[in-house]
DNA sequence: CTCGTGACGGTTGAA
DNA sequence: TTTTCAACCGTCACG
């Protein structure tokens, strides 16, 4: 039972969610931007359209770690084959090439690395010899078990990246966002949830013009099959392009100063050139959550917010508030705050001018 | 009014 | 190959 076509919901505020997938990054973006300008998270909530929970879910987390993205969603946490396992083994081999899974696992309990009760089976050997140890030449990192440190070395480096499907000069997109990061050494990378996101429910396949980037072929997205496409598929195709890329990479780092946030998010404010947030910038690197295992390929996706406001309509995503039924009454009462929704609106407006005001 | 919290219904994906 | 099941998700409602 897939779901074949996930449609959205609509939350209480208006705002158009997928029940069990996280948000869009280029909303967990705009959230983080506008609390960055001293927006009040239940003004980012009301005009985002995001429940207060999530973004002060998101935001705490973005405080706690610095990264903007979900945590790794699915999969298993290894049991018994921890990375620490993991690293013995791999250590095995690589003294003895030739050596059996059966021996592997004595030398496991030999060694103290495991006990009877979770020590891998010999298959399980087998299959992480298989998987990830592989090619000894590759360096795979594995990590601690541990989750994410709390103090975070790391620094993650946003990008902008709202690809847009009115922008062919998207080219920059072909390897955007999710693009591994590492902090310290656990790093994976980690992208976007697949293309399934509330972008595409919302309709806006502006995914990117698949034309305009060469290499992302892989993706296109139609809105048919990305329901299709996603789940089904393999991991290497899935997603962009070549951006897929093993968590064992982690040989970027990022070494940025800390304040790089804060002067990323002028950056963008300014770079609102255009409406759209086709910021061709670099490509987007957020640091994931810490501690993951696994590592998802970048995607791309967003046009979310760019096609949403897209044109000449910026003003009206945002009058959008009243949604469909509902006459309104809902308004709260506060010039005050009426006044403050406006100031907010241009600024949130997201790729939108630097007009702050 | 704000915002932290956690139940809830949901999806995902390595094992 | 199919099934498990723990991890995460965002919303909602409570306080």
């Amino acid at each position: 039972m897939q779901m074949e076509q996930t449609y959205g919901e609509v939350n209480q505020l208006g705002g158009v969610f997928v029940n069990g997938r996280p948000l869009p990054n280029a909303i967990r973006i705009r959230i983080v931007e506008l609390a960055q300008l001293g927006i009040r998270p239940c003004d980012i909530s009301r005009q985002l359209r995001v429940s207060h929970g999530c973004v002060s879910k998101i935001l705490a987390r973005y405080n706690e770690t610095g990264s903007i993205l979900p945590g790794a969603i699915g999969g298993s946490k290894p049991r018994v084959t921890t990375p620490n396992v993991v690293k013995s083994i791999r250590d095995y081999k690589q003294s003895d090439p030739g050596i059996f899974a059966w021996e592997i696992r004595d030398r496991l309990l030999a060694d103290g690395v495991c006990d009877k009760y979770n020590v891998p089976s010999v298959s399980s050997i087998s299959r992480i010899l298989r998987n990830k140890i592989g090619n000894l030449s590759q360096p795979s990192q594995y990590e601690s078990t541990k989750p994410s440190p709390p103090q975070l070395p790391y620094n993650h480096v946003y990008p902008y990246s709202y690809p847009n499907a009115m922008s062919p000069s998207g080219a920059k997109l072909g390897n955007p966002p999710g693009v591994s990061v590492t902090a310290g050494h656990v790093s994976l990378s980690r992208a976007w949830p697949s293309v399934h996101t509330v972008s595409n429910i919302l309709g806006i396949r502006a995914f990117m013009d698949p034309t305009a980037i060469p290499g992302a072929e892989s993706y296109q997205p139609k809105m048919e099959d990305w329901a299709s496409v996603n789940r089904p598929t393999f991991p290497s195709a899935h997603g962009v392009s070549g951006i897929e890329k093993p968590p064992i990479e982690a040989d970027i780092k990022y070494t940025q100063p800390s304040s790089n946030l804060s002067s990323y998010v002028p950056a963008c404010a300014y770079s609102a050139t255009n409406q759209y947030g086709v910021y061709s910038g670099p490509a987007g690197n957020y640091v994931t959550t810490g501690h993951h295992w696994q590592s998802q390929g970048a995607s791309l996706a967003h046009p979310n917010n760019g096609a949403m406001m897209h044109g000449p309509n910026i003003h009206t995503a945002m009058s959008f508030k009243h949604s469909p039924r509902e006459a309104g009454d809902r308004k709260p009462p506060s010039p005050l705050s009426k006044h403050q929704h406006e100031a907010l609106s241009s600024v949130h407006g997201l790729p939108l001018p630097t007009s702050a005001s």
